[in-house]
DNA sequence: CTGATTTTGGAATTTTTATTCCAAACCCGC
DNA sequence: GCGGGTTTGGAATAAAAATTCCAAAATCAG
């Protein structure tokens, strides 16, 4: 078998040989495929250590891929290389030229505007609000979480958290047209998501919740929401829209943290 | 003297040098500052070469500039060309064990997780491939999207925007352990979404849609994934994970920009 | 033009890096 | 468990690269 002669054919390759392979050498393909940019500047030993394989493994690896040895994989790396990349503000700025409406220009707007959602989050976030909602989810019973439509992938993702960390938690999703409000027993807590136009449902909830006692914790767009009077700590996310769709990058960072502190803190 | 610590340091004293320099030199000189980007992926011998000096010139003139010889300069060209991934799962370590897991250092690593995911993802995005997938699932009929645990919350939501662009989608999602495998008809496209640890319904939907020759488009993290056999373009997120959680901030922005290309280029 | 000083080229040496090879460990079907 | 083939790790070897050193060439001041 030849060596492949561009990178293209390389991932290909890569590609189609993953599967089957031992695993020693699999690791090899794993650690490869990640970080493909570092061949060009690394050393068979260094490779191997971040795969965390021995060299000999990685030589092997190389040979499997096509290639007589490691220094003629690097070769093909090393004469594409051109670290124009590493600048982000360039790069993007490429993908715009595409033309407007292009997908990769549409990359470009959606990865611009999760990044300043999240430099926005880490400037405005409410730290004693955020450590009020810790405590009391970390001292709560089960945590019932609401979020419909465009919160609901934030609601879901904080319930998919929860279970791994061990955490009693329910997702109130409305399938079936259930209603599982009187799911939410004194010492619950409720987790409740909306962004403007501002879900009923979940202000249903939310102020079921409210009216039996339990701390509701929102998580919304501004203090002037409708879910805010019915939080207890009311945590806000300066989303940043491109057209009608939000990156809700900042919405999920926020929520995972929340996610992570409370597990850790139930121990 | 001792070597710059940066490559900003390195210049300064390229060009304070420059002038003064003897012939062999200054040839070096004006070789390097035009082709720096070549130190990283160069050996002594190539570079000396491309200025047309003998090796022994260069290495006096790396002595010169600072360094204690060609291997330290091209340490700090290898450094600063590396995009230095943190280690996320040491980090989440020491935050606990330095009783410093509060809420808010929590959110902060989780926003810089979410930063660099998309900084990566600009960088990385394979526009070719990316066009592609627009274009199969622009002429297709209905769009399948599956995504499970993690994967989820972005399969949930990519299928609410192709909803809201009024694009017919159907999410599989497990729910009441109904499959809807049937429902994919000739004509129809599938996206599939999975990280490692891949799971098993997904690339099982997504093989039976490609058996039946239906366009696959996976979203995957590596070119080693499974999922990548099954899918005509595959998409790669180079998303950062922080603990045992992904920031989703990458995938989600591809997915969108994906659906909204799709949605428009459907009118 | 001469002698002192700097600069230069390349061969010799040292260090690092890649590569091979083989015995031990591991799997898998029986 | 037992014998077949595979996979693995590491020590040994080969290759390549970096680095040093010194004699020859060039430069320059007087």
């Amino acid at each position: 078998m030849s060596a492949p002669a561009s990178i293209e054919e390389f991932r290909n390759r890569l590609a189609d040989l993953s599967e089957g392979l031992p695993k020693r050498l699999r690791q090899c393909a794993d650690y490869i495929a990640a970080n493909t940019d570092r061949i060009a500047v690394s050393t068979v030993a260094e490779l191997a250590a971040g795969a965390d394989v021995p060299p000999s493994a990685l030589m092997r690896f190389c040979q499997i891929i096509g290639f007589s040895g490691f220094s003629e994989m690097q070769r093909l790396f090393r004469e594409a290389y051109s670290p124009g990349w590493p600048d982000y503000s360039t790069r993007l700025r490429n993908l715009k030229d595409n033309g407007a409406g292009s997908p990769a220009a549409l990359l470009a707007e959606f990865v611009e505007a999760g990044r300043l959602s999240l430099e926005q989050l880490a400037k405005s976030a409410d730290e004693a609000a955020l450590s009020q909602a810790v405590a009391q989810l970390a001292g709560a019973g089960t945590l019932h979480v609401v979020g419909l439509r465009r919160a609901y992938p934030v609601a879901s993702y904080l319930t998919y958290v929860f279970e791994k960390m061990q955490v009693p938690a329910m997702l109130h999703d409305g399938a079936g047209k259930l209603d599982h409000r009187h799911a939410m027993r004194p010492g619950d807590a409720c987790i409740a998501i909306t962004f403007a136009p501002y879900s009923d449902e979940t202000l249903a909830l939310a102020g079921d919740a409210q009216a039996r006692g339990l701390p509701v914790i929102g998580i919304t767009d501004r203090l002037t929401s409708p879910l805010a009077k019915l939080s207890s700590p009311v945590l806000t996310v300066p989303e940043v829209d491109f057209g009608a769709f939000r990156s809700l990058s900042a919405t999920l960072a926020l929520s995972i943290a929340l996610a992570v502190a409370v597990g850790s803190a139930r121990g």
